[in-house]
DNA sequence: GGGCATCTCAGACGTCGTGTCTTAGGACCG
DNA sequence: CGGTCCTAAGACACGACGTCTGAGATGCCC
């Protein structure tokens, strides 16, 4: 519960985020609004406040002006969004989602060699066995 | 435009539709629910109102009872949504996709073994050169 | 101290998407 | 005629999202 999807003005701020090791809410705001007044702080206060929430920024009380970091980097954000769509479309296979994202006109040369590339060093890596390699980062529970 | 999401109701109503050439609101509604009243029945005629708006499904409006088809498979469901996902989280990029799908621990040896041969046939049916596979099973454009 | 700026916190909106449901009206069939 | 089945139009509640306001605490500077 409480995992819901991130939304596009909170993914506004994480982008921010991304950028920064850590930030107040003001630095993320001129960031975002050049010309910010009161209201686009609020703003982003509870964007932020949401964020936090959904466990995707981490929020240091410790000064009088809390300071956020990002606690998801974009590949997280993406896993989720993925798994969320293997859930609804694919019966949770991921990969039934590489079926249908591998197809012709799709990908061009380059990302299919990528793909290649990837895929050789993850058998590299650890190669042979087929365990569910469960049990780090993303703790989702059903 | 107006080429919106698809809804988990409507995807519900789309799932009927695939095991299906082609049936009325009263079939669909049946299949859904069991115990089906006047109410049910409303609700898959709003979601089929829907569904067409969004071009996903085709309404044959020559009986005195409407049949309704699907429009798009589940793969074309996918790659919308895969798209989507590109365009929000990697710039458009659907191989930057990949490289965070394909992970240690996200796929198993198994989905290793079945993209490594999805992406054999790929290579062999246009072998070498790097354009765009255009033109066989699945016109989707842009 | 008084005034001002800055921050947090709580909550109120308005809008929109979604799923559900009601009602009115037309066609058909016994 | 009286049911039964269909379409069409729209009302409704609820929740998510983005925005914005106001109250209260705290620090800083003259």
């Amino acid at each position: 519960m409480g995992n819901r999807h991130v939304t596009d003005a909170e993914l506004a701020v994480l982008e921010v985020l991304w950028d920064l090791p850590s930030a107040t809410i003001r630095r993320i705001t001129d960031a975002l609004y050049p010309e910010a007044g009161v209201s686009e702080y609020a703003t982003v206060q509870k964007l932020l406040e949401r964020l936090e929430v959904k466990r995707c920024v981490r929020r240091d009380r410790s000064g009088k002006a809390h300071r956020f970091a990002a606690r998801v980097d974009r590949g997280e954000l993406i896993g989720r969004r993925l798994n969320d769509l293997a859930d609804r479309l694919c019966g949770g296979s991921l990969g039934s989602l590489l079926t249908h994202l591998v197809q012709p006109s799709r990908l061009s040369a380059d990302d299919r060699a990528r793909l290649r590339r990837l895929l050789a060093k993850l058998d590299a890596d650890n190669h042979g066995d087929a365990a569910e390699g469960e049990g780090r980062s993303d703790g989702r529970r059903a």
